[in-house]
DNA sequence: ATAATTGCATACGGATCGTATGTCAATTAA
DNA sequence: TTAATTGACATACGATCCGTATGCAATTAT
């Protein structure tokens, strides 16, 4: 029980530099989140920093893995629950939406990530949404559900909606109001893809 | 013609510190874009560059307006050659998507000007485009052909799925076979917006 | 003709990032 | 048990970049 602790304050300190920069990031922004600062509030430096994510980049990558994860096992208990596999689906994008108006995710995930990162399709480990959308439509396709088109594109386009939706939203005078206009428009503009 | 010359170098200057910032963003992007290095390109230095335009954000906004202006224009004249409303609509949906694949509009304006300035819609001068579309909509709703949904609701989502749709598109090995799966689930898209 | 304004350049300070180096504790080897 | 080595993290340094403050020269106003 001595050669436990060692690893465990790694592990500890790394969690540290990741919460630290995720509060950083969400709140003030990558570009005017200083390493300097969010290390000194963890009570660390930037060596630790540089150590165990390379570089600023490299510590955002990790950020947004951990935020992914946490976004899809939301999505993949919403649309677990469901009567059926299209209204599971319809529940998993309204969802989204939902999500994407947390001030954390919108800057971290939807603005802030593609900035610096690029699209977020290219991103190693921050596409489980996306792919799990797609295997969705996929599975609906197969069903006769949705009619026939790619299901991966139809997976974008709607993450693309959502986003734009939920940004609409989160700045709007009544948040409320126009979420409820929002996610009407959603729901006509998702039976779209079904068969007619 | 003392006192012409005068105004139109002012001019001048500023309309090369835009262009060579324009062609700085659109390339490298905002943050790695150097104040130094592009205003020296110009023959300039960052004297001018403050004295125009204030700091690197109000730069950023001038670019921004002047490419919104153009995309403005480019999507009035594609609508207006149409038909009939509808498929001036579709047209200049689908002509929004070829838009968002120029690698200028998709760094400046998709990227990082969310990034730097916030919500799009918030700016001042560069929501034409969805104000244009919106209101094209609103046109719609009263001619009875989409059904009942929020007009600028319905606006943002289809932006917000063609700026997916562009950058997926513009990142993919084949961009061509990926464009015809983008636009044909684009399509099915809308007509869940038509009355049934 | 002199004074005031203005377009633009130069000079400076402050902040930040990345690297290179150092140190100390913990693990491993002898 | 002790010596050597690894690795986690801190410190020091240089380079870059932004924003402001100042200076100059040319034009306009008086």
């Amino acid at each position: 029980m001595a050669h436990r602790p060692r690893s465990e304050m790694i592990a500890e300190t790394r969690a540290k530099l990741l919460a630290a920069a995720r509060q950083a990031f969400g709140t003030v922004g990558y570009a005017d989140a200083s390493m300097d600062d969010f290390t000194a509030a963890a009570g660390l430096t930037r060596g630790a920093l540089y150590h165990h994510f390379g570089d600023k980049k490299g510590l955002l990558q990790a950020v947004i893995a951990e935020i992914d994860a946490e976004m899809n096992e939301r999505l993949c208990t919403i649309s677990g629950r469901a009567p059926n596999r299209w209204q599971g689906f319809v529940d998993e994008s309204v969802a989204y939406i939902e999500m994407a108006l947390e001030p954390e995710i919108q800057r971290i995930m939807l603005r802030d990530g593609p900035a610096v990162l690029g699209d977020p399709a290219q991103w190693p480990n921050a596409n489980a949404c996306i792919s799990s959308m797609t295997r969705s439509l996929a599975r609906l396709k197969a069903d006769g559900a949705v009619a026939d088109i790619d299901p991966e594109a139809a997976a974008r386009l709607i993450s693309g909606a959502s986003l734009y939706a939920a940004q609409w939203i989160a700045n709007s005078d009544d948040p409320e109001a126009t979420s409820k206009k929002a996610v009407a428009a959603f729901k006509a503009m998702l039976e779209g893809f079904l068969v007619r």
